[in-house]
DNA sequence: TTATTACGTTTTCTCGAGAAAAGTGATTTC
DNA sequence: GAAATCACTTTTCTCGAGAAAACGTAATAA
């Protein structure tokens, strides 16, 4: 539970202006990675970074600290910090914990969910729906879209009343966008994704538990099979920075 | 993931010793929060705790931000930190949600836990049972038995391949065990925790997913049962420090 | 009395410089 | 030629002081 507050991190919807240069540095650098600017693995040196976010050493490396908290970064004893690293067999479980943990919620919001929420889920596909549109064309509208499909997302769950489910989940679905994005380069552009959400929309809303959620399994599962056709040497980029190429097991 | 390594946070067994001021801050101040040195909602002055902790004040921020991923910590914008709030609705979501993803990595231990997981499960039981013989004399004795309790839940799952659901079941143990300390004071010594321990043990050695992840919900929810015996006004603690007692509507 | 405003104090946040460690490359030795 | 050693460079880590914000108190006005 990053921050604080009752509603635990929903600050989805708009940005609630950073009330501090570290959260500010944080935002920013964790947009950067999940955008795949900086790289899986890639080295974070503080002091280049603190000039580019125009921030001092000590911010910044606070706000290092606190990506750890979405298993963005990962600090190693005395040697500074790095983008984690990615994996497929880490998309897999990745994959796998998301379905386990989402679909539960899934099954509590429609059982506990109450007209509000239906109304919600109702207006979030709404806006997805017209931000697929516009798609293709510039990247801001791209941006829009991957804001709208994750507030889809955490909208559909949102009447579920386990914090905790909900906090791991956001974790997971950070962790899924930062692979898709990466992918998305080398990948068509997506499958009949609108047909899925609409299924998804429709079943939760008719309060079919069972159908939305072998809807969701499946939604959340094709995202897995089209990364697994990627190039071998896809997750390898982010070999980039590590320490040389040291002889591997000559 | 917390820190980093491929082994995912088992520094269970033994202090690797913190190889950074900040890690050991960060370590001190963990076990102070969960063992309830710190009660629940109190503020944590960084001019106070460095002292205390005899680090410098950045040093003493970036332990802080790091107890953000554990959720033991909560910051607000520009007012500081605060040891995480506790509550009965709060404990009722961990132990659902601990449930939720125990019992799934158990039953993956069970499928794909090789003889030396045996061997680690009966080992991590037997070292349990001995520190219950020498139960209730010292504070330290405790403090072992709490500790050989954590690592035979994590041994009992270790063999679930899922880093993810490991990761998040680390950081729901750690809330559990500040729930179960705090209400140490308060109640009795536990009910049979051995047999329920012994008969988890010999259902996952034989290979019983059922009877395990039964008796492991059980187990679990039992801490939960218990605490809800307790005073009505057992989690008003974190009140001390809040901002004076601005009168409650009048 | 109650609400509002202004001031002073405390706390938090931010920054740059110094100390410690790791990484790098050249030299020496077997 | 390969391994080990040593000095040098880069990077990380740590600290204390200054700026900004929040808090608490007291005085003023309705």
């Amino acid at each position: 539970m990053s921050d604080s507050s009752p509603p635990l991190e929903l600050n989805a919807s708009d940005r609630p202006a950073p009330k501090t240069l570290v959260e500010g540095a944080y935002l920013r650098l964790r947009r950067d990675i999940i955008e795949g600017v900086r790289q899986p693995g890639e080295k974070l040196r503080v002091e280049h970074l603190k000039d580019e976010y125009q921030v001092g050493a000590g911010t910044l490396r606070e706000a290092l600290q606190l990506l750890i908290t979405d298993a963005l970064v990962v600090a190693q004893g005395q040697r500074g910090f790095r983008v984690a690293p990615i994996s497929l067999a880490d998309f897999e479980d990745i994959t796998r914990t998301r379905v386990l943990l989402e679909t539960e919620a899934l099954r509590q919001a429609i059982a506990l969910g109450d007209e509000a929420w239906e109304a919600d889920v109702l207006a979030a596909f709404h806006r997805l729906s017209r931000a697929e549109d516009k798609l293709g064309a510039s990247n801001e509208a791209r941006e829009e879209w991957e804001h709208r499909n994750r507030v889809f997302h955490e909208v559909l769950i949102a009447a579920c009343p386990s914090r905790w489910i909900r906090h791991f989940q956001h974790i997971l679905y950070q962790q899924s966008e930062r692979y898709r994005r990466i992918s998305h380069f080398h990948s068509t552009i997506p499958r009949d994704v609108h047909a899925e959400h609409e299924g998804l929309c429709q079943a939760a809303v008719a309060r079919d538990a069972d159908r939305a959620c072998a809807i969701l399994t499946d939604h959340i599962q094709r995202t897995l099979e089209s990364l697994k056709g990627m190039p071998d040497d896809f997750f390898d980029t982010g070999r980039q920075s590590l320490p040389k190429n040291r002889r591997q097991a000559a």
